[in-house]
DNA sequence: ATTATTCATAGTAAATTAGTGGGAATTGAC
DNA sequence: GTCAATTCCCACTAATTTACTATGAATAAT
């Protein structure tokens, strides 16, 4: 049970954007990945979902870039890791395999245990995260 | 963040022995396979797992089998899971890559979401689990 | 127009997971 | 003491997922 690296990656850019949300500008992905160590192009997939998932909005263009959708404070470590990590979802006991074979004795425990790291990840914010004030 | 099969498996295997705790005798890997719809290769390599960690015993020959160490009251399913699942780490950030390049803004979250993963899976016994007394 | 950027999508290589297979070691039963 | 049933050990393979690369179209500022 690893967490990605696009958690990892996905986190790291959003602590960078929040680092510059009162700046108020639109930073480039050349940026994020020299800040972040990761290609562009890994990057730019990343982001997507992050846009996707309304995190954080972007221009095109020259001048170009992404910034978050609402103030680092207001954003939490649970919304990020979401997003990129295709839902964070724990099992998929929701399919045919599983379902048909037998009444699963652990299927509660996936949703319970679910809710749990859910809740938890939703007490930090990025302001948080990037503080490291856990 | 996936749950492998091994800890689904694992469970079930566990959640099949704490059933017969009461009755003292070994139960072989054959009647695990019937009962989970595991073959009993991969069982084999799970339970060792299991074993390793001192959940089950074992006796060899006829009438061989496994039973558990202690009785299900007393037994966690986060004892099985760390057992089975590679010690439930969520991250690798300890290793060389992530620890030379850049100070690990994650670092400390991912160790608390791993604390707070572990008590939660450790306030469930497989008495529990079984009964789906959650 | 030109240049710098995001956006969309397809492809590939590496790593991990899931499962198979063969056979040695051990134990109980007869 | 032999036989059959079982665990145990280790190597291998197939399938899936992850991580990343590549190409180029769409868009916006100058």
């Amino acid at each position: 049970m690893k967490m990605s690296s696009k958690a990892r990656y996905g986190l790291y850019v959003a602590v960078e954007l929040a680092k510059n949300y009162k700046n108020n500008d639109y930073i480039n992905v050349s940026t994020l990945s020299q800040a972040t160590g990761v290609t562009e192009k890994y990057l730019e997939q990343i982001i997507a979902l992050m846009k996707k998932a309304d995190i954080v909005s972007a221009t095109r263009g020259a001048t170009g870039g992404y910034k978050l959708t609402a103030d680092p404070n207001d954003i939490t470590v649970g919304q990020v890791l979401r997003a990129v990590e295709d839902n964070l979802e724990i099992v998929d006991c929701l399919h045919a395999e599983c379902a048909q074979r037998r009444k699963c004795v652990a299927r509660n425990l996936w949703g319970k245990l679910y809710d749990n790291i859910n809740s938890y990840l939703d007490t930090i914010s990025l302001t948080q995260l990037a503080e490291d004030d856990l």
